[in-house]
RNA sequence: CGAGUCGUGCGGGCGGUCGCGGCGGGGCCCCUUCGGGGAAACCGUCGAGGAACGUCCGGGCUCCACAGGGCAGGGUGGUGGGUAACACCCACCCGGGGUGACCCGCGGGAAAGUGCCACAGAAAACAGACCGCCGGGGGCCUCACCGCCCCCGGUAAGGGUGAAACGGUGGUGUAAGAGACCACCAGCGCCCAGGGUGACCUGGGCGGCUCGGUAAACCCCACCCGGAGCAAGGUCAAAAGGGGCGGCCGUCCCGGAAGGGACGGCGGCCCUGCGCGGAUGUUCGAGGGUGGCCCGCCCGAGUCCGCGGGUGGACCGCACGAGGCCGGUGGCGACAUCGGUCCCAGAUGGAUGACCGCCUCCCGGCGGGCCGCGAGGCCCGCCGGAGACAGAACCCGGCGUACAGCGCGACUCGUCUG
């Protein structure tokens, strides 16, 4: 699973990643992804001394709305989707943000499909034209 | 052995690899105003359900309110218990179903009043003459009786309709009949005796002779009910603001277009708070509370209008509780009580898992073996499939609903054997 610190947890990371970031449609999820910048101002609530040299961690976030399931699945989609990000969290530029989408078939769709899916996507992202 | 009734337990197991959250330890390291603060490895420990669900009841807890009365509104509805409380649970009563174990019942009042009872049927709620039956009169036919038709009247025993036709059976009686009268039975009301805490039961007597259903129709009766909810509520920091909802313009991007999006700018409306200005008001009282309304009561110095101005968290509550397990005692039981023992999720874009293998269990196919005349049954191996319903969000007690499978224990009926 992925830990807190690399986790999307507010309203305005989410509204960021998705309105500001790049995006990549597959048939069982969307990626919206933020590249990292620069560390704008505003994070005075992230820990000051991390703000010195380290570089702030990727972070992401997911989306399961209704459509999908009822609770029992969207928290496996989520479980199975927040795994897949973890193994595949180096690759992402530090800072940035991601969101994944899943949508409605995602529920029905086993780990390797969705894996195949999110890495498809990811691939349009990172590796296409910056 | 077969069929069935009730209660109750579980709701996959083991292993491997990689992970997440809380708590406790641990401290590489970082910051420091030297008080302290933060914190990575690593170790230990705990980490979803019987329904966590629906949010339908009842409580705890929190805040607001708390002279009283009336109206309105909501709820409950056999009796007695249990409980913090209940619409829940237990026991019993009554009614209904079943051979039985048992099951079902929104189970106060229909002689307080109003309303409604479809269809069928002649007639359906101070009943009702269609056919039939009986009496009288007239006509036809005939010697006459009988018969047929019409009119008037009597009749609820018979036919037919219906969920239901104004008690049932037998008799007396009569032109034919009828509780008109009689006996028994059923029902209703009243009285008495006995039993029971009580609902009620048992027995006896009397009466008029009987007078539907529906109250999850209005209604009546008895009893109960303040309001909101953990987004309750509180502490700290920060800022004079905070929150919500539409519109227009420019540039750029996607698109064939319609349209959509990003960034920047302008302006509007609503709620609340602050500043400024104005109006109004302070025992001649604005306004507010008493969550619906009225009377009354209480608080009481503000209230209303206009203008101005632009993005925010942390912690507590928050998990030791009407608590779980074991045993004793009291009670038919729900439950109560005593002793011992245990600590058992606390997330906040929301942890409690992901992947793989084996086993177990169910189903299907193939192959082999055994039993049987046979339909078929059993065992072994391989392959494939299936393993439900469903995810805590302040916490408990219930109810209701969903659910693949696997058990366990009582009891009933039937058959066979002894």
């Amino acid at each position: 699973m992925l830990p807190t610190e690399n986790r999307l947890r507010r309203r305005e990371d989410f509204a960021a990643a998705v309105r500001r970031g790049r995006r990549a449609g597959r048939p069982l999820l969307v990626v919206h992804l933020r590249r990292g910048s620069p560390r704008p101002d505003s994070e005075g609530r992230t820990d000051p001394h991390a703000a010195e040299g380290v570089a702030p961690p990727a972070r992401a976030g997911f989306v399961v709305s209704k459509a999908v399931g009822n609770a029992v699945v969207r928290n496996r989609v989520k479980r199975r989707l927040r795994h897949l990000v973890r193994d595949r969290l180096d690759a992402l530029p530090p800072g940035s943000l991601m969101v994944i989408r899943a949508l409605p078939d995602a529920g029905g769709a086993d780990h390797e499909e969705l894996a195949r899916d999110l890495d498809t996507a990811l691939q349009r992202l990172l590796g296409g034209p910056s």
